[in-house]
DNA sequence: TTTT
DNA sequence: TTTT
């Protein structure tokens, strides 16, 4: 399918570090918050408005594991997804929703990390091995992943 | 500012019709659902799934009439807009959230609408009189629209 | 790489059929020309003005195949890519410049095909064998394709 | 009108500085180029490959002021905007064409210049004067700003 | 050269 | 709750 279109295209700061989860099957994930502003003037009062938006940014594999290694709490970045919204039951039965950006691709803006590897990823078999990608040669502060297509869902 | 981006593009089908919220100073605001899909196949088994993705799209004064006058359920459309994340008190005292598609710009991709008029919008005035703009040519069957920057937040 | 960024996405019809070249190796590229409108009113006369604007389209291998089987002038497409502007020597000595759209992802609005398979690729491995993917169950006239990161140069 | 869509997305690197002309009308255009960079793994020699792709970029009037004011050769710059190809006659009566990035929207991403404003701007209206916008309060080194839509054709 |  |  499907004629239809999801996409989600972000440039924001961390506001916390990569929090990782590992799959038995191999697989892992990495969840971290994202944060993007809009300013505008309020028109009555003249005065500037700041507002926040937080964003539920959600990798996988190998991606999962570059941006644990290179980004940290603070850093800019771009990434690009879809939106994913999940649900499930709260302890009140009622039932819970939480939008997710599914990331298909990403680029560093900035990073902390003083010894970065030009992590270009564009392998496509799942649950290949995380290995080689990063780490030889520190040439730049930036990298450019691209997540596979759609495996099957995983536990979350 | 500020530095980042905020962008969510989509194509998809209405789910359902646009409903209308109307404010005192004459403001208005439309809301409605749009349904994306993702096909793939799993390895494991071989079959095909496909997901069905839920967008709570908001729109807003012009932008909103003419959405309301021109699409019904199961119409195609493009939507460019930012995420917004939303909380509120829940009866049970937890705080919920809420992720809607606040749209800047949009195409009719498809309408069932017999006649429809050519609705470009570019005007950057706030709650401007909702007037000639639609009904008058039915030229076509698309509209392209782009809403003026962030106003003042509604009560919504 | 790279901390960049270089991305299009058009929603067009297309200006003609698609052109294949078939390569030695077995992989092949397609193009052809997708128009996009732009409508706006002259503020001086009031008048309103359309421009059209043309985009080279190429696709590469599997989704070339399949755009050359199912669209035709006329059909409306969505196309994600990259701008890549490719120079020559002209016949006078001087420097040419043509800029084209490197598909990495599509989807099709709209076909006057009346069979159309479920064209779903995300196939990663390059020059696979172009078979039983489209054809078999004509579902839908919508296809949803995503291209393998960008391979070695074919001679285009 | 009309149906379609026509964007392009950029991050990247500053190659010179912006060009500045100025209209007797009041109006002016900025033009600067930028450079994307791609990277991947010859499959074959297994050497990896860096292609830079150049972007002609081009603003309008207060848009152009302030990338003039706070843009130098080397910084990074997100762009968003419309493709727009020029054609004209070459010396040999030749058609040339130019495709240019037509600049909708953008966010500095690193500027070299010390104080910066904060250089939001949604205002709407053509050849309005160029004034206080930037200058006042250096608050950031980034700026975010939004075009009015397309107004009629300068000479360019 | 498309579409409305 | 859409569409194919």
């Amino acid at each position: 399918m499907s004629g239809t279109l999801n996409k989600v295209m972000l440039i924001g700061h961390l506001g916390d570090e990569v929090k990782m989860h590992y799959f038995e099957g191999g697989g892992c994930i990495g969840r971290f918050p994202i944060a993007t502003n809009e300013t505008y003037t309020n028109r009555q009062t003249g005065e500037k408005v700041t507002n926040t938006e937080w964003h539920n940014i959600v990798v996988r594999n190998k991606a999962a594991e570059i941006c644990e290694k290179y980004l940290s709490k603070g850093d800019k970045i771009y990434v690009e997804g879809r939106l994913k919204t999940r649900q499930w039951q709260g302890e009140d039965g009622n039932t819970r929703y939480s939008t997710e950006i599914q990331v298909q691709d990403f680029t560093f803006l900035s990073t902390k990390s003083e010894s970065m590897s030009n992590a270009q990823s564009n392998t496509p078999q799942e649950q290949r091995p995380i290995s080689g990608n990063p780490g030889t040669k520190p040439i730049e502060n930036t990298a450019h992943v691209s997540e596979p297509e759609p495996e099957d869902d995983l536990p979350f």
